[in-house]
DNA sequence: TCCAGGTATCTGTTATCATTTATAGAACAT
DNA sequence: ATGTTCTATAAATGATAACAGATACCTGGA
């Protein structure tokens, strides 16, 4: 037993946290809730000044969240935001209903009491956000957590990262919704999705997060610019 | 092997790839022919000095393979290769076939002349190395090459990385194959799928992968050890 | 007015050094 | 002989500086 003898003086940080890892969490948190536009172009300086560190860890993270899909490097190595078509935006809604249909399954065949409290409580946060008409960010934040508290307990290792890289790069497209006036939020999905943890019935659950996404994918198309490919010039 | 330095000598190296992507593709073709035993502990600088760099390079494409899933960073964060349990690799699999048969579909859609030549190109070699019993890695790596050839035909940006990465996370397994002594491969799954592109039919190339994933999956199974859970010790 | 060429600046990339932390092994006490 | 504490080693992590390539801008000439 005897946990008293503690080495070294480890008083000193309780941080805990790998630097690299904060500055991973901070740009995706930015990303996830549109701060980056598509198109746009990240400098590495211009990101260590931001967060305050050096080029290593911004470094760490930046490579994190291109292997994630969430940049994407140029032949002139420089780091951009993806910009988005429409096809791509079909292709991983589509994929996103898939992946995210068979995680509410797994999570709801191994449903606790635990996953249905933490998730009312998400949900309960949402509605309060959208009556008191609060930054449309902590919306965006809650409803990940709101998708993301559920896809975890799928105990889906294979699952979940494939999940998460489609919401990164769909995530800068969210910016123009943050433009857009009409703010239409429709919680029935969600409630449908509680009735059916509740329920314990997996179909439904699915169900429920199929015609959440296509909600939401509807709504982002509707604000949501295209950008055209981009044109590369060729040097001569 | 291979020292890919850059720094100092300017014209010695093809500017055309970054260090770290030279120590990426070496690493990740090692990960993908079973040079790597699940389980095993990886060191940056072990890697450093392998491929005869600095650790930032090495750093770069670690932090890359990590976020595809290839390796995985323990508490202590030391890095080592993921273990495998059934239920993953039948997750993975799954997915695999999911994903690659849509693939398939969309290469066989707009499938030109050129991509039927040159997996028939690569086919034939496959065909020789099974003759000739040469090294199994040569297998894998034909292999990997006659699938992605026509994955990349399907010019989805959505698709590929989720593929590769799934191919990645079972690579090491794969160790265990190597040291079967059966050595059954069928080249009928191959032609089929070449026989299908031939034809224009979408869907008989994607049931003929289909059936390539699941006839690998149970050589892989059949020679394959499953790791247990890692006990983590809990200092009491 | 337009185009060519050169220069300054900005970008990613790599190497090296310093710091922190965890594991392993030896020495010690019980 | 066993368990604990100290120490040495090895590991990841972060900061900094030097280097190479690309872009942008400015200048000079037609």
């Amino acid at each position: 037993m005897a946990a008293y003898t503690k080495r070294g003086s480890g008083r000193e940080n309780d941080n805990r946290g790998a630097v690299h890892d904060l500055v991973y969490q901070e740009i995706r948190q930015s990303l996830m809730v549109g701060t980056f536009t598509p198109g746009e172009k990240v400098s590495l300086r211009s990101l260590a000044q931001q967060v305050g560190t050096s080029l290593t860890p911004v470094r760490g993270a930046v490579n994190r969240l291109i292997a994630e899909g969430a940049f994407e490097v140029l032949p002139n190595r420089w780091v951009v935001i993806p910009s988005m078509t429409e096809e791509k935006f079909d292709e991983i809604i589509h994929w996103r209903i898939k992946l995210e249909m068979e995680a509410t399954r797994r999570a709801c065949r191994n449903v606790t009491k635990g996953l249905i409290t933490r998730v009312e409580s998400i949900n309960r946060k949402i509605h309060k956000v959208v009556e008191q008409g609060r930054d449309r960010k902590d919306l965006l934040n809650e409803n990940y957590e709101f998708h993301f508290t559920i896809y975890r307990d799928s105990k889906s290792t294979i699952l979940l990262p494939m999940i998460e890289s489609l919401w990164l790069q769909c995530g800068p497209f969210t910016y123009y919704s943050l433009l857009s006036p009409k703010d239409l939020w429709d919680a029935k999905h969600h409630d449908a999705i509680i009735d059916a943890l509740k329920a314990g019935d997996d179909d439904m659950a699915a169900k429920a997060v199929k015609s959440d996404i296509i909600s939401t994918a509807k709504f982002l198309k509707d604000s949501g610019q295209y950008t055209q490919p981009r044109l590369r010039r060729v040097v001569g």
